[in-house]
RNA sequence: GUGGAUGUAGCUCAGGUGGUUAGAGCACCAGGUUGUGGCCCUGGGGGUCGGGGGUUCAAGUCCCCUCAUUCACCCCA
């Protein structure tokens, strides 16, 4: 077990294979994704100047209490990132994006922070994948980054996700709705939970998706009596564009976002695997964000995905990266011959390994069983006469293969192997 | 931040009412085959019994504290 100072922080944790490996691949599915649909890579920093966040969400629980904060040796004020919409946007502005193509693509992928208490799926240090749109008002955007997370869960293996989505509305609508649901709930206070008592005050939409006072929300003023004629045609194409493409959606008049930098849409997918509330990816649209940081005001829509989460939801695993597919083993003195053929192997493109143990030929069969489909034993007789014995590890089988043919041989063998 | 459960080998777990060198299965290593794995047999390495304190002649076992893990609430990916 070790000491515990020598552990991995509370809510963090090592990825060994083949975990690691699920990850590196949902990478790629999902990169692959965002590339078809015309997404560029953005890598940014892992801190940054807290102001970034404040500014973003100064009601929100993720920056008032779950973010890592820190003053670092030269005084600078930094949080490590708590999600990605933020910092993309940050890095909008910084690099005048408005002034680039419209409109403009961007996804990333890596890991983000929340001081939480940890529980199933949830942890620390998490990684997400995320992609932002910005430059369009239409709700075609909307559509496309709702259709791109879900191509991305469906082909992980995650058959036919459900979004919810709602409209919170623009400037116009939300503000008379919210005066009318605040208004509700202030007569019926007495009767709130204590949570809700301060969402009255603090962030009055949050009362409608409060667990504890589902009575009362029911008969709650519900946001679509309040939209104005934008918002309301544009969740109607939202969830048309969405419907056309063979994509369930459905409307949730309960679904607000923690974030508060939300207009207009705001959408989520949930899995029955994993817990009833856990969003697996959720997002919105918000217009104001980049305004918010100094920049151009834009148009932008985007989502955010936890990818533990969906690796752990998924009922197959990802396709890992396989072991190596070739072993070399070694009769006593020809550990250097092996160790050389196996790094000829992979200037091939081949998988392979040898033993650095010194182990008995025995010995290394048994690890290479664990490890390979093929086993070459390097050395004795066959080796001067310029062959090499090719096990096939599955069968039982072997044959001797000279040495020159050897590459082509194998190229071949793996090849079907594979298919 | 609040509440519950659990902490014995790398993993999964045994260890009635406290009593000598703490066990099993799996995994790992070696031998049984001077050059051939997967089965079998034999042997081996590996444990601050989470940590600290207390009760006792004696604590893995009882008590207290603490830490960690885990589940739920809150909130979110």
């Amino acid at each position: 077990m070790g000491f515990e100072e020598f552990q991995t922080p509370r809510g963090t944790r090592d990825l060994l294979a083949p975990l690691s490996w699920q990850f590196e691949a949902m990478r790629r599915l999902a990169l692959e994704w965002a590339a078809r649909f015309g997404y560029d890579l953005i890598e940014t920093p892992i801190f940054e100047k807290s102001p970034v966040f404040l500014r973003v969400g100064e009601s929100t629980d993720i920056v008032q209490h779950e973010s890592y904060r820190f003053t670092d040796a030269g005084g600078d004020d930094l949080t490590l990132r708590p999600e990605g919409t933020a910092a993309v946007a940050r890095a909008w502005v910084q690099h005048g994006l408005s002034t680039a193509p419209q409109p403009v693509r961007l996804c990333y992928f890596g890991p983000m922070f929340r001081r939480e208490r940890p529980q199933a799926d949830r942890y620390r240090q998490h990684t997400q994948f995320g992609a932002e749109l910005y430059g369009s008002e239409s709700p075609l955007a909307d559509a496309e980054v709702i259709l791109l997370a879900t191509r991305v869960v469906d082909t992980a293996g995650l058959r036919n996700p459900e979004v919810r989505v709602n409209s919170i509305g623009c400037e116009e609508c939300r503000p008379r709705y919210r005066e009318a649901l605040v208004q509700f709930f202030t007569e019926r206070q007495a009767s709130l939970c204590e949570d809700c008592r301060v969402r009255l005050k603090q962030n009055p939409l949050r009362l409608l998706d409060c667990k504890q006072d589902v009575e009362i929300r029911k008969e709650a003023p519900d946001l679509a009596d309040y939209w104005c004629d934008a918002c309301r045609d544009h969740i109607t194409a939202v969830m048309g564009a969405v419907g056309a493409a063979g994509q369930t959606i459905r409307r949730d008049p309960h679904l607000v976002r923690g974030l508060d930098y939300y207009t207009r849409t705001v959408f989520e997918v949930g899995h029955p695997s994993l817990g009833d509330q856990v969003a697996l990816f959720g997002g919105g649209r918000y217009d104001g964000l980049s305004g918010a940081l100094g920049g151009a005001p834009a148009p932008a829509v985007g989502f955010g995905m936890g990818i533990d989460r969906l690796i752990s939801a998924l009922p197959t695993p990802p396709e890992a990266e396989s072991a190596p597919r070739v072993y070399v083993a070694h009769l006593p003195g020809f550990d250097q011959q092996a160790f050389l053929l196996a790094l000829s192997l992979r200037e091939r493109g081949m998988a392979a390994d040898a033993d650095i143990l010194g182990r008995s030929l025995k010995a290394q069969l048994k690890d290479a069983g664990r490890r390979a489909v093929l086993a070459l034993i390097v050395g004795g007789t066959e080796w001067e006469n310029g062959t090499v014995g090719v096990r096939d590890l599955a069968q039982g089988t072997q044959d001797n293969i000279p040495r020159d043919a050897l590459a082509g041989y194998l190229a071949e063998r793996l090849q079907g192997d594979r298919a």
